[in-house]
RNA sequence: GUCAGUGUAGCUCAGCUGGUUAGAGCACAGCAUUCAUAACGCUGAGGUCGAGAGUUCAAGUCUCUCCACUGACACCA
């Protein structure tokens, strides 16, 4: 099966922020997940190259828009490299292949009678970049950000006929799942209902972007180049574009991660091009929450920003995921702690799993001749350890199709702290001091052997590095390609030998 | 302003259709302890459930009012 996931194409105004890495990390787990589900999986990820903002900013750093763009794409492009993100596509607005698929898709839309050329209208403030509310009758109105008059502007633009598409549109939007998580939907069909307004797709005062075909002067608007950057990413550089062909290649995506901001655009203006386009619908569009740091904004005039490259290389990958991942449910506003962060790395990972990991190997070591123990069983294991771990299989699982991340990992961490618990119960250390228990304990330290080989398993998409070192410290140093035959109890080898113990993850300060 | 959502222990949150002393994890305190990364385990202290009023035998859970924060209210990504 074919699963496909987006990011959204980060826009390039500026370097790379931890939104947009929480973002993509959450995607590269669900992708890790599904690719070992055994599933083609499409990760698709990219940067939006075109628009004013961008022409400032360059302006600014005297380099053309393109010098800039090349420049700030290329810091995502290392940042992704230095997280391990797994994306499969990583597609450029700027990039030939995809102008020429924006022609196509906007000869298809043209062809459906769904572009006409009208006015746009409006009191304009230069310094917001955007038309105010104050109406037509207005006499000399002021932006009440900039305390600037507004100037009255009347451009001629191309418009997409989105009102057309209002009943299908609202059908779409109360699709259940297709607008996650739920507690969003109700807020777009809201804004459906309040009817739709056909939007503008080109712009007359704006040099860096496409041209658009026919119209001098003219280039498309954002949301006519952005949102079709997920289906260049597909068609990856097949020239002529063929857009019948993206269903082969992977369209329509199961879902679109994106910040709960941009969620009207994806949820609205996006399926109704689509419709136009005669091209399949995304299953669903993910809006997750925004990342605050100590209960504030991050923003440049606070001064507060955590640079998602710094935070690597003070922590590693594995401990902002996990911060991120498991407790910040996946869709909510989260806010990133320093204390919190350390406490719960260094109780979750070092205390829970690491020490877990490290006592159990340590005395199967020393009891059983450096190996996985050996013991002899006629019957099925039907133990509680047994019974937890299949449970927590099928929890993960279930989670991580829903996108739950942070029940995912809960669930795992929960089994962490049984086997814990399992060997507080069952004192092994107590036992084998009677050779009478050999047996006993064997098969109780094997029983926690093969719960650490599931817990590094299930953890491999969301902490891929800790997952792994989980792993080898089992002995084990492949990973198969999909974990269908791995997710299964017992198929650790007895008496296979267990590597010296190296503590999997050291405590942060 | 209109609409929606949130407000429960220091922190992050559970609490479905109202029903005995309001829960979990972390932080904190004590006990115990080596198999282990002073880790694990056990116990404990911590809350007038945003405020006020009302319905009810009974409300964190329903109604109303108010307060605080967040988001949406169309072309900023």
């Amino acid at each position: 099966m074919d699963f496909t996931i987006t990011t959204p194409l980060y826009y390039v105004n500026d370097k790379p922020h931890l939104g947009s890495t929480y973002t993509t990390i959450a995607c590269d787990a669900i992708a890790r997940f599904h690719r070992l589900e055994g599933d083609n999986v499409i990760f698709i990820t990219g940067v939006d190259e075109h628009g004013q903002k961008i022409e400032r900013s360059a302006k600014k750093s005297n380099k053309s828009p393109q010098e800039y763009c090349d420049s700030i794409t290329q810091s995502y492009l290392n940042l992704w490299d230095r997280w391990s993100i797994t994306y499969d596509s990583f597609i450029r607005t700027t990039s030939t292949h995809h102008c020429s698929l924006v022609y196509e898709f906007y000869q298809r839309v043209s062809e459906s009678g769904d572009i006409y050329l009208g006015k746009q209208q409006g009191w304009y403030c230069v310094g917001c970049e955007e038309y105010k509310d104050e109406g037509p009758n207005e006499i000399s109105p002021s932006c009440p950000i900039h305390k600037t008059n507004l100037e009255w502007r009347n451009e001629e633009n191309l418009f997409f006929r989105l009102s057309k598409y209002q009943k299908q549109i609202e059908e779409i939007v109360s699709r259940p799942g297709f607008i996650r998580p739920q507690s969003r939907r109700k807020e777009i069909n809201n804004f459906v209902s309040q009817g739709l307004k056909d939007f503008s797709i080109s712009r007359v005062n704006l040099e860096w972007g496409l041209p658009v075909p026919g119209y001098t002067g003219h280039t498309f608007y954002v949301w006519f180049d952005a949102l079709l950057g997920y289906l260049s990413a597909l068609n990856r550089n097949t020239l002529p574009v063929d857009l019948n062909q993206l269903k082969d290649k992977g369209w329509p995506t199961n879902v679109h991660v994106i910040g709960k901001d941009i969620l009207r655009f994806h949820s609205v203006y996006w399926p109704a091009m689509l419709l136009s386009a005669g091209l399949d619908l995304p299953n669903s569009i993910f809006g997750h929450g925004f990342l605050t740091r100590e209960g504030q904004k991050m923003g440049k005039t606070i001064g507060n920003i955590l640079d998602p490259l710094e935070l690597l290389n003070d922590y590693g990958a594995d401990p902002i995921r996990w911060y991120l991942l498991k407790d910040i449910e996946f869709g909510v506003d989260g806010d990133f702690q320093q204390n919190r962060f350390k406490d719960l790395i260094n109780n979750d990972l070092a205390n829970t799993i690491g020490n877990l990991v490290n006592r159990t190997t340590t005395m199967s070591r020393k009891w059983f001749n450096n190996a996985v123990p050996t013991f002899t069983m006629n019957s099925e294991d039907t133990s509680q350890l047994c019974t937890d771990c299949l449970a927590t299989i099928k929890c993960v699982r279930e989670a991580m199709y829903d996108y739950d991340l942070k029940k995912s990992s809960t669930a795992i961490l929960e089994l962490a702290v049984k086997s814990n618990a399992f060997l507080s119960a069952s004192e092994p250390w107590t036992r084998i001091k009677d050779i009478m228990n050999k047996e006993l304990v064997a098969y109780e330290l094997y029983s926690v052997l093969e719960s650490i080989r599931i817990i590094g398993f299930l953890l491999l998409p969301l902490l891929p590095d800790l997952g792994m070192k989980i792993l080898n410290q089992l002995g084990i140093t492949s990973i198969p390609i999909t974990w269908k035959n791995n997710l299964k109890w017992g198929l650790l080898a007895k008496g296979s030998l267990l590597p010296s113990p190296n503590p999997i993850f050291n405590k942060i300060l």
